[in-house]
DNA sequence: CTATAATTTCAGTAATTACTGAAAATTCAG
DNA sequence: CTGAATTTTCAGTAATTACTGAAATTATAG
């Protein structure tokens, strides 16, 4: 297995840009390598590929199936195990996406909202639990919309998407259809004051 | 300066958020003290606060600052610089966001393009092409979009993801009235015919 | 079962990244 | 200017993280 320059280039900067996103840049320089191969790739192609030791390929695609990135499956005749990356790129998006917020978001979230359970003794932690209710909410919104928009088929997220700041107008579209109906269009999903605002 | 156990969990918490995200643990520390402090801090008293020496203190503060994360001040007859969050979660966020599009989308792009530019010299490059075309595609609708919706108002922009998936239903409101009113009301932004598809 | 192929584990080591204290540079009041 | 206060730099060291080779484990063909 000998990549051409092309691929080369490509997975050296995906391993570089890995190891900015705290996954290691073996990891990275895998996973990119995966995903621009023609067909799936056993470890020892990988290594040979990469560079790197066996054992080391084996953890970074121990690390890669842990955030469900990798397809696994057999050839005929053959013992060993073949890795690939899903064809999809939304899907790879999405899966990283789903995975980071059971990582990382999820607990933050939790650890926030414990915070604001507690009643504040002084002050001081009356300010802090503003600051961290500010971000709390903010946190849960986003989640929320994405967990929302990930549902979404493809088509109609990239549609939305191309829009852009366009949105906005079908949302003046639709103010202006409620005023004029009587106020029974509304699509929006909470019950939420803050809704209705400005 | 000593930190109640509310603002320690916090602050230790984002240090180890910080660290599966690139930035080091003490700058994470750093910051999320800043952000629930009540008052700007200098230098010394996150130290302090912190038990980081001082010249570690000075480098994170650095690393803020080319972050753009950081508001400095004087305050009057005092030599030293302040340093605060801003108020607006909405805003570091959105700096955050910005900044890491610059650090690391804008040169994956522009590496993405390079790439595609090249004659591919057999059918391996032409299928990493493929490939590399499919990721560019994806990361620069994404961006487009994040850089549109980022100007608007942060109420609007809290109203759209209040709705959630449910903008479907102003695109397909839009879809029904461009039908019966002749195809004129479209406000998609780009020529682009797959916009058409499905 | 047994033998061999394939994969994983893990202790040791290498490489990288983080942190400190001392010294240098900068800032500014007097 | 001068000199004290403040901040920055940076070489050296500590801590962490990544990687390897050898050994252990697991899987499977015969």
């Amino acid at each position: 297995m000998n990549l051409t320059p092309l691929a080369q280039n490509f997975v050296l900067h995906f391993g570089e840009m890995g190891s900015r996103w705290g996954i290691n840049r073996t990891v990275g320089q895998i996973y990119a390598l995966l995903y621009v191969s023609q067909r799936p790739l056993n470890a020892d192609e990988i290594a040979e590929a990469l560079n790197f030791s066996r054992s080391n390929v084996s953890m970074g695609l121990k690390e890669l199936e842990s955030w469900r990135l990798t397809k696994l499956q057999h050839l005929p005749n053959d013992r060993r195990e073949y890795f690939s990356a899903p064809e999809d790129v939304w899907a790879i998006f999405r899966t990283l996406a789903e995975e980071r917020r059971k990582r990382e978001i999820d607990p933050t979230l939790s650890m926030l909202r414990d915070a604001l359970m507690a009643a504040p003794s002084n002050a001081e932690d009356l300010h802090v639990q503003q600051r961290m209710r500010e971000m709390h909410d903010l946190i849960e919104m986003a989640t929320l919309w994405f967990n929302d928009v990930q549902k979404l088929e493809p088509e109609t997220l990239k549609q939305l998407m191309k829009m852009g700041s366009h949105v906005t107008k079908l949302l003046e579209m639709k103010d202006k259809l409620k005023t004029v109906a009587g106020g029974r269009a509304s699509s929006a999903r909470a019950a939420n004051p803050e809704n209705q605002s400005t």
